[in-house]
DNA sequence: GGCTAGTGTTAACTAGGAGAGAACATCATC
DNA sequence: GATGATGTTCTCTCCTAGTTAACACTAGCC
């Protein structure tokens, strides 16, 4: 990718068009004259870090979004999955298993997930490859006895955790907080308190899963 | 949340530490003065935006990272929910909706969650309290005919969003892809790509969904 | 003790560009 | 053809992004 400064105008100028607001409206809003955004929007300008959060905020998008190239750095659409079936010692955070896509758009039907298996008998289907860093999206299968980690251990890593309990029962602890999750249960969590998911019952458990901000170390 | 920019200063020298570099290193590859670059990180002058674009490239943040600031506390555990039952106009974003939560560990059984019922007859049911900004897990309904936006507008906004279709089908346009979710099928895309959701079956359709990084404004 | 080589800070200065203001060329619609 | 939108392109000014210089440290080394 080219020097994405250098399109910053012309991206500008498509969100702004896709949003409806007139350039003079823009101006009005930011207080600065029309004349300066349109010198920002072709290039013969640029704004002030202040101008351009403005701006940003104005579009309603994040300041990031402005520095990517029409189509430049990231594939328009991730296609289904590549499916792969992966199996393999444990992870400490599905972040570490899965390799970042720069997919902007991610459309998965449930007989094409790319799957991970673990030897704690733990399944994990990823339900969408995302550019967003330590950012997982699954669903999570406990088979009956299973337990989150092989060895017995609590888990303890950065960022939040948010499950939905779609059929089956799991056992939760979270610190010293124990409850059991069934179906339309949802629970969410700071991961960096010590945390387990065990299988105590006859049937599977699924889940809905979403693991936000943790880094893979 | 108090004016990002005055605190972008600050921010840099948080995340340069972090990253282990000193000031004059930083200074070197950026081929700015090590001065300047303390300048900036006291708040006694601002970066251009390609210098601000190179700072976050340096310091392997997006940028949007350096507009951040620190969250707060956190209360130990959000009981179940107060499930109040709101009705309102319209929300562009479930950000705007919820109060932030101060919670590090929620959990929500199925007939206790805080429900909001917009006018186009979408309905949003929280998942989990959370003390993560900007970030809402839910269980979203649409009744038949029922669209995203009551305007029939499309959405953008920053962040990403990720769904899970439980039951009924939904049509899904993201920018000029258009595609239809049922049971199982599951998304993830850019907030800020144009889009909208629309139930034109004749069953409500009922998903998981998580909204990531959307800021209010 | 002094001598280096590292760290970050502040003052005084300057060149260049952020942003203004006007006049311009379009389109609509009444 | 007048009024009101739209976006563009000049010229000009003033502010500030970024420089150079000297400053005040601290850590090691002879």
């Amino acid at each position: 990718m080219r020097d994405p400064v250098a399109y910053l105008g012309p991206r500008l100028k498509e969100i702004r068009l896709k949003t409806g607001l007139s350039l003079r409206e823009v101006a009005r809003q930011l207080e600065v004259s029309p004349s300066f955004v349109s010198q920002i929007e072709n290039g013969k300008s640029q704004p002030s870090v202040a101008t351009l959060y403005a701006l940003a905020k104005l579009l309603s998008v994040p300041v990031d979004v402005l520095f990517e190239s029409q189509w430049g750095g990231s594939k328009p659409i991730a296609d289904a999955e590549d499916s792969e079936q992966v199996s393999r010692d444990n992870f400490d955070t599905p972040t570490d298993a899965w390799d970042e896509s720069k997919a902007r758009i991610s459309s998965v039907n449930p007989h094409n997930r790319s799957v991970i298996i673990m030897d704690s008998g733990v399944r994990w289907e990823r339900l969408a490859a995302t550019a967003e860093q330590g950012v997982n999206f699954m669903e999570i299968v406990y088979e009956p006895g299973s337990e989150s980690n092989s060895s017995g251990e609590m888990m303890i890593h950065s960022g939040y955790e948010y499950g939905y309990a779609l059929e089956g029962e799991v056992e939760v602890t979270i610190g010293d907080l124990v409850l059991t999750l069934s179906k339309g249960h949802s629970i969410g969590f700071d991961s960096a308190i010590p945390h387990m998911f065990r299988n105590n019952g006859l049937l599977p458990f699924h889940g809905i899963w979403f693991v936000n901000g943790a880094q893979s170390h």
